[in-house]
DNA sequence: GATTAACAGTTAAACGATTAACAGCGGCTG
DNA sequence: CAGCCGCTGTTAATCGTTTAACTGTTAATC
């Protein structure tokens, strides 16, 4: 590990001119003679010389950097977000920098202070829970901020970029009343995330409407394992519904397994309704039904609106809803047609052995 | 967007220490005195201080960064490992910083050269395919390096952490051999790959031993939706094979694709083994029989490697090659039974019209 | 009790870039 | 032709830390 990295200087001297104009050449803040940019860049070419980021940004105050922070980096659904952020984020020249909190308050708390050491133009985050950490709020008004996914209702300080969260779980829900399905139980990943709750709180408010009831819920947790092992527990010791419906991609997942586990026919024997709307869940015999969440157009609002606020905009937090809509494929039964015939299935029912 | 934010200056004033001391206090390079700990740390929380990666970063020149880029980043092999390695990273202390070359050389090399403008500590790169960038090349006696996946041969200038590709292959051939399989075809992503062609190589060699004809090799690219419109075309235009083995996550995918869109069942009519080993794989009614990668010592190896390298250790290139092993579930049928009585599938095959 | 050693804190010089202020040099204009 | 402008380039101050060198104090050693 030698050769000592060359600076600014080196090829200052190199090329022959002052520092200055090497850094006009490589920043392109003041226009440079094309013959003296030319032996500027051969003599950085030379030298393999890079601009040390530290220095600049030590200097300039100008970071093009932004942090990302997200709960788990092993969900696909934050790391379709990282990665079209980093898209976004690479084509106006700025760097990202990863930070899975791991559903930790500590680890969040530790991860953010981190992110902040880097005077990051801006932060991109999806929090844990509703409780935005105060660190976060610390910084609100000093550094341009937008929350993602699980935020609780308005949020004062930040722009915010969900989902309609209501209109996703009612949505769902309606699909199901009118394939005559009546008996419907909730795979939630935690009630204590505010989007799931309001997922919840959509489809109750049309499955009440309609019955005068809610649907059961499991909280199945954020591991697609340890989901599939307490559903299909759950399986065994209640009544069948006649569907499910999964309010995050790793409950899908967990529901798919806990249903193959058990050996129940998608959607001959249940009816299922997925989140999220990934390549696997239509890679199958019978399609996944399933609640798609714009990604694309969500990583392009976070984006977007950070870029706003990099650039000075000071308007009042806001919160952005964008819709979700039905994928319809083939993983819910049409029980419309049997319904009157034989109205649901009974309610009471031995527990099913396990397999 | 007002109050500046405090320097280690104000801190200090603050707390009626020098600038060293809180620095000490900081970094703990030197014991403080307890009272004064306090003092400094009441402070910098009064303040809301953090130290000025930038600044601290400039003139220690201990970066605590590293670069971690990867192909793809909705690929989620790449993903899982940016994951563990961030998990890995962050108990050292270190940040990540990401980037995706998205399979272009171009944006491979720009990508590379912002990644080195932050001087990390480390960089950690799946390159794009076997022509290793030559900014890597010259960077890696000066830099620390470890190269995973998509590495030819031995690489001459850093440690590689790759997976023993060719028994991987051999591997998943045996199997199929075991259970009377005879008439295979590869859906790989890419020949370009260095491990593709390790992985078609492992598994011709099995083929050939046995039967004296290697696998039909079909490209599918690394995109499961245009994956699955090649394969599902191809199984239009040529004879059924009994068996397909799948080289990749995404390939397994377009695979699973195109058989749902073609409804062809699996294990009955075609039987399929796949590649890496996520979730939705066995969460279906016929699980698959999948090779594993081990994402996770694979992680954890390039990590080890990294913080040898960086704490000086400067014995010749390494490279490491992880075993795979075969996750036997069911979705390949046993022909062995059935073999003698009908040897195997006729060759020459009218093409099945589309669906 | 003199000499060292160990400790804890301070001072001030870097680190490598950016950039405000300035300088030199035609070319225009009145 | 004086004065000014616009263009390109340089000089030198500066960003917020870390750290080598130093100072002063206390404890340990002979």
């Amino acid at each position: 590990m030698a050769p000592k990295r060359s600076t600014i200087k080196d090829v200052a001297k190199r090329a022959g001119v002052s520092t200055a104009t090497v850094s006009n050449v490589f920043s392109g803040s003041k226009p440079v003679n094309a013959e003296l940019r030319e032996r500027v860049e051969g003599a950085a070419r030379a030298l393999s010389y890079h601009v040390d980021r530290a220095a600049s940004q030590l200097r300039s105050g100008q970071t093009k950097v932004v942090g990302v922070l997200v709960p788990d980096l092993d969900d696909v659904f934050f790391t379709s977000l990282v990665s079209r952020l980093e898209v976004r984020a690479q084509e106006d020249g700025y760097d990202v920098i990863v930070a899975s909190s791991r559903d930790n308050p500590e680890l969040e708390r530790s991860r953010l202070r981190a992110l902040l050491g880097w005077r990051p133009s801006g932060l991109i985050a999806v929090p844990n829970n509703d409780e935005i950490p105060q660190i976060l709020a610390d910084e609100a008004h000093r550094l341009p901020i937008v929350l993602a996914d699980r935020v609780a209702g308005i949020s004062t300080f930040a722009d915010a970029v969900t989902i309609d969260n209501h209109e996703a779980g009612a949505m769902a829900a309606s699909h199901l009343v009118a394939l005559g399905h009546r008996d419907v139980v909730i795979a939630a990943s935690h009630l204590s995330f505010a989007p799931i709750r309001e997922r919840v709180r959509g489809a109750d408010s049309v499955l009440f409407g309609e019955f005068g009831e809610g649907a059961r819920v499991v909280e199945l947790g954020s591991n697609s394992d340890r989901g599939a092992d307490i559903f299909a527990d759950w399986l065994d010791r209640n009544a069948r519904p006649t569907a499910i419906l999964a309010l995050t991609n790793v409950t899908t997942l967990a529901v798919l397994s806990a249903l193959a586990a058990r050996r129940i026919d998608l959607p001959e024997q249940i009816s299922l309704i997925g989140f999220d709307d990934y390549a696997w869940m239509s890679a199958r015999k019978t399609a996944l039904t399933a609640v798609r969440q714009p990604v694309d157009a969500m990583a392009g609002m976070l984006w977007d609106r950070l870029k706003a606020r990099i650039g000075g905009d000071d308007s009042p937090p806001r919160r952005i809803e964008l819709n979700t809509s039905l994928q319809v494929r083939d993983s819910v039964r049409d029980l419309s047609m049997t319904a009157n015939a034989r109205p649901v299935l009974p309610r009471k029912h031995a527990p099913v052995p396990g397999e």
